[in-house]
DNA sequence: TGTACATCAGTGAACGCGCGTTCACTGATGTAC
DNA sequence: TGTACATCAGTGAACGCGCGTTCACTGATGTAC
């Protein structure tokens, strides 16, 4: 009893080892909230060493590199969204149209609820693209969209794409991807009026702007 | 003569005085080179003072610090999207659905031909939102868009938008800013195997997605 | 047309900064017998 | 249950780097008379 409350050490909330035990996952919590608060330019290995409470040559056991420890936050990011996009998709069940307007909505919402992950996401700059998971999972959130668009458009789940089925997939994505990029880069702030709050915007602009994708023929 | 051809200090092709004259438009001119090589985190004030030709301290002659040239490069886009807008939409005559389908080529034909430029443009981080020349030339651009939703939408010039004209404005200005974006992060590089460049993207896929984009009622 | 002088637009050396990464090290942990 | 030893996961000091910016300076240019 004595020996714990005495332990030398102690700094805060009290580390019982002299290993850290959790040091990885907590430079990944660590990084996402510096890309928060700075973004992502902002990152630096040495903050998230610094806030892990760990010194700066300590991450080298978890990751390659800097550039390493994006890439795994990135990745996460993708997991978590293709899962977001399937769960989606599942909600929208036989009706095509509903599950693509479902997946759009999940697309929308996941950039605004992970602002730091879905903008890693996008900076090919920031991460390893010779990582083959990461590549891949990024692949199957693409995949996850192709599929309701497929249903869309009575196209089969396998084979090429039809230029139509591809220029509404194109549509599709350009217009999640798109408002997304500008609600986070601040750039629906000013016009528009109202009382419109990111809230606002998504439950009733986002159907209004879907409206005016119908399904082809 | 004689003099001019013997003077010294003329390392290439000849500065005929001491005064460089030409120096902020040239520390321009290098800022945009940086940012298509290197990408907008790989500028750097010293770079650019270098492909002048000048020594590091030169540029504060001309612009405040590096956010201030940033600034001006920003701002010089604006200025040049903001008029490929205007011709755009001339080019679009009476008819509403042409002045849109104009502006939204002309939009993404202007990302894809001035990446450099447009990727700036819209990196908030990187530009003094103080200076009140920048927003306003910004503000114009949006101006321009909205004028011909207006008119595609039966609104009058002036007075607050309809909620289904703000949806359809932002419906065509995500799916071309998401378009941009897709682009020149190279997501589209990879899918929609065929002969596909940029050319063909831009001269048959855009028309398509826009064909899903009819204006309301 | 000259001349005196103010201003402009450069130089180059120096500053302090925080970064990523490397290195030799060491105490803690896990494993084989 | 002990013990010997390999491996793991940290430390902390140090490295070299390029950056933005400041400073005192100076030669070139422009202006007033």
């Amino acid at each position: 009893l004595n020996t714990v409350k005495i332990s030398p050490r102690r700094k805060k909330a009290k580390r019982a080892s002299y290993h850290h035990g959790d040091l990885r996952h907590q430079l990944l919590v660590a990084a996402e909230q510096i890309l928060l608060e700075r973004g992502i330019d902002g990152f630096t290995l040495r903050e998230a060493a610094r806030r892990a409470g760990v010194s700066p040559a300590a991450p080298a056991h978890h990751f390659r590199d800097a550039r390493g420890l994006l890439t795994e936050v990135a990745l996460l990011g993708f997991r978590e969204f293709g899962a977001a996009l399937e769960a989606a998709d599942k909600a929208g069940g036989n009706d095509p149209s509903r599950r693509l307007q479902e997946q759009a909505h999940a697309y929308v919402r996941f950039a605004l609820e992970r602002p730091a992950r879905f903008q890693l996401m996008f900076r090919h700059d920031k991460h390893d693209m010779t990582n083959e998971e990461f590549v891949s999972v990024a692949k199957h959130s693409y995949d996850v969209l192709e599929g309701a668009v497929r249903a869309a458009t009575t196209m089969p789940e396998h084979g090429d794409l039809a230029p139509e089925s591809y220029g509404f997939l194109l549509a599709v994505w350009s217009i999640v991807h798109g408002f997304s990029h500008l609600a986070l880069g601040g750039e629906l702030r000013d016009q528009g009026g109202g009382p419109a709050g990111k809230d606002v915007i998504l439950k009733s602009l986002l159907p209004l702007m879907l409206q005016h994708l119908p399904r082809p023929s």
